[in-house]
Formats: C-alpha cells, sequence, structure tokens
DNA sequence: AACAGAATGTAGCCGAGGCTACATATTCGA
DNA sequence: TCGAATATGTAGCCTCGGCTACATTCTGTT
C-alpha cells in the first residue's frame, strides 16, 4: 500500500479536528490508487507475458469499454507510472514497475492467506481481487507470518 | 453480500460476451453498495445505542460533510432502506434492519478472522472496514469454519 | 497502392460521492 | 419570549470512472 497515495487531490481541510472516527473515510480513499493498481498490475502481466500492453486489450480484459481505459490510461501516465505513446502501446515507468511488483506480491499473499483458511480457490481468486487494495501493510506482514507457521 | 445488489443503475449492455475475463469489473461495482452499507450499519448503531441517527451525527462519524451524509441519505430512502422526516432523525426500514444485521454480522466475522490469523487489533478492525464489502458469501463461510475449527 | 476493417483517440454525456456556500428550521438559554 | 447558535436542507460545482458516438490512424489483403 504505502506507495501508492499520489497528492490527495480532492481533500482541502475539513474543519474540525479529524475527531477520531473517520476509520471509514481511510477506506473509502484507498479505493482511488485500486483502480490503478488494477491497471498496472495488468500492464505488467500484458508486457511480461505476451509482449504488448494495448489499450483494447487492457480494455477487454478488464471488461470496460475502450475509451474508459484509454482515459485511465492517461490518469496512469499523469501520475507518472506509464507511459504510452499514440499506436505504440503502453509501458510502465520505473515507479511503475515497483508498484507492480508490489501490488503482484500483496495479490498472492492475500490469496495463498484465503486459500489457507479454507477458502475455495475461485472465491480465493475472486475475492482477492477486491479485498487487496484494502490490506495494510501491518496486516501484509501478519498474513506472511501467518502462512509461514503453516 | 448477496442482499443488496439493488438493481444495477449504469449497466446498459456490454455487446460482447463477458469474454471471461470480467472478474476485476465485478470487485468494482461491488463497491457502490459498500457505501449504503456503511450508512446502514452506522445508523443501526447509533439507534441501537443512543437513540438518534441525525444527520450531523453520521456525517460526523464518517468523516463527510454533512450534505454528503444528506445527499446519501437521500439514496438510502430511494433503495427502500431508510426513512426520514425532515429534523426527526433518520430510521431504518425493515429491509435496512435486515441489511444492517447481516453487515454487521460479516464485519465481526472478517476482524475476527483477521485477529485469528495474527493481525494486531487496530489494524483487524481499521482493515475489516474495507475488506469486509468485497467478501462472498462463499468465503465468508470458510472464516466461520475457519474460526470454528480453532 | 488502395482500401476495408480494426485499433486508437476525442468529445461529450451520466451517476456517485465528495465539497462549499447559502437558506431555512429548531432549540436553547438569557 | 425571542434571538443566537445549531441542525438541517438546497444548490451548484468538482473529480472519477463509466458509457456512446464519432474521428483519426494503422495495417493487412488483395
Amino acid at each position: 500500500m504505502s506507495g501508492l497515495m499520489i497528492e490527495s487531490p480532492t481533500h482541502a481541510a475539513l474543519p474540525a479536528e479529524p475527531t477520531q472516527a473517520s476509520r471509514f473515510g481511510k477506506a473509502r480513499s484507498a479505493q482511488s490508487g485500486a483502480l490503478l493498481e488494477d491497471y498496472v498490475e495488468l500492464i505488467s502481466d500484458l508486457l511480461a507475458s505476451g509482449g504488448e500492453a494495448r489499450p483494447t486489450d487492457i480494455a477487454r480484459r478488464l471488461g470496460v469499454a475502450h475509451a474508459t481505459a484509454i482515459k485511465t490510461i492517461g490518469r496512469l501516465k499523469r501520475e507518472g507510472l506509464a507511459v504510452a505513446k499514440p499506436y505504440r502501446g503502453v509501458f510502465l515507468t520505473e515507479a511503475g514497475e515497483q508498484l507492480a511488483v508490489r501490488v503482484r506480491a500483496r495479490h498472492r499473499l492475500v490469496v495463498d492467506l484465503l486459500l489457507a483458511v479454507g477458502v475455495p480457490v475461485e472465491a480465493a481468486e475472486s475475492d482477492a481481487e477486491g479485498i487487496e487494495h484494502h490490506v495494510s501493510d501491518v496486516t501484509l506482514e501478519a498474513f506472511a507470518r501467518f502462512l509461514r507457521r503453516s
């Protein structure tokens, strides 16, 4: 986790002190990065396996319209995670690669943990996709320890 | 989970067949219900403990502006989960109560599982908030089994 | 070489969930 | 009781992540 957290565009100034009970908000804003993480992970996969990461492939794999993919790729570029020249496919920057590595490791860890506690493999894979974006480093370490102990 | 899933507003018709690799999209759309679930859970808590669920309280507890809370309460009403007369506080419908019960049970289960695998209590509580919305029934059952076995 | 079809990109729309600013209603204390 | 403080509600704006429709650029075949 601690690695995305690019700025925080829409956070002007909540007048009162955070009061304490803002554990909800955190989970919510983690969501912003989730999409970028998915894209980075997928692009990394595509580059690693096939070789090309074209917007159309990305869109299809993600189940969104290609326009949506292109728009998001634009965000990736803005965030310094990817580079792409028109018609030339998408590539990851150094930062993008690093993020991909972290995201992939986290994904595996989450899936492995789910399997370890007895979640069926399809559900584990499927749920991990949503869960992984909300797992803090602390929790991740706990997962790793648990798996080592098993 | 299986209980929200009210309609699905923005899903016209994806032309090609779901192709298979749309496990991403699912995690994403689960997100829509997440917010409503948080609200319902909180309103239920407030009603159960104190007695009143006022928009301002809800907003403060959730760390959002009151206008945001009111808007979301409007959605809750549209979805048939809550009722509210101006200045008279918010109450849950039967459906809302049922959802609250399910959400709370799921929350506890997720927290307990995290604790069981060795996640520190603060991280468990905090991460559960984000995780719980992505845990399928199948996975939930696996969690329950695991905890029983421990 | 030229053209059809596919890939890519652009423009503009939508809803959700945020926000601020302002308006109105309620409540409480002097 | 009445006026200030507080709570509630409305309006309008923003970004994000979707979409469709249309424009442009490649590319592969003939």
